[in-house]
DNA sequence: GCCAACGTTGGC
DNA sequence: GCCAACGTTGGC
């Protein structure tokens, strides 16, 4: 059992649209970066926690909770000539990107990522390293611990 | 709109 | 295989 972070763009993906349909898995699709690939193809597993963080947004910062619900699968997107994440290079045969199945856990308290910044706790996390670009990142024990604390989760 | 960071591409 | 140019991310 892991604990990761993953960045989504509310314009695109907010977590009121899990909230609005909190049964249905939600296909974490378009990620097109290798590293966060593989975190989905080999080390995420059912049930696995993840913080829905909120990117490229006025207010960046921690929405609330997901969960893994599949293992990772073809990303439908990268096949689809009309999408903004088609890839002409993939192919059925040998897909390139992969995504796995979120479903909502909880709307949280909202952590904006200024007080992350802040917390001396948090110092070190893989999400507030300068330059990072990574959507999709491990986060260990003792950071998820403080911050679902922060955020009022209890899980 | 700016800029830092860094992954990808393509010429050689 | 090198590496400069280019594109993207994402906070500000």
């Amino acid at each position: 059992m892991k604990y990761w972070l993953m960045k989504s763009e509310p314009d695109e993906v907010g977590i009121d649209h899990l909230v609005a349909d909190p049964a249905t898995p939600v296909p974490w699709f378009g990620v097109r970066n290798y590293q966060a690939r593989n975190f989905m193809r080999d080390q995420m597993q059912q049930g696995d926690l993840v913080l829905f963080y909120h990117s490229s947004c006025a207010e960046p910062g921690v929405a609330g909770v997901v969960r893994v619900a599949s293992t990772a699968y073809p990303d439908a997107t990268q096949f689809d000539a009309g999408s903004h994440y088609f890839d002409p290079k993939s192919t059925p045969a040998e897909p390139r990107w992969l995504n796995v199945d979120v479903l909502l856990v909880a709307k949280t308290r909202f952590l904006p990522l200024q007080a992350m910044r802040e917390d001396p706790v948090l110092e070190g996390m893989q999400v507030l390293k300068r330059g990072n670009r990574l959507s999709i990142t491990p986060v260990d024990p003792a950071h998820w611990a403080h911050i679902a604390n922060l955020i009022g989760f209890k899980g």
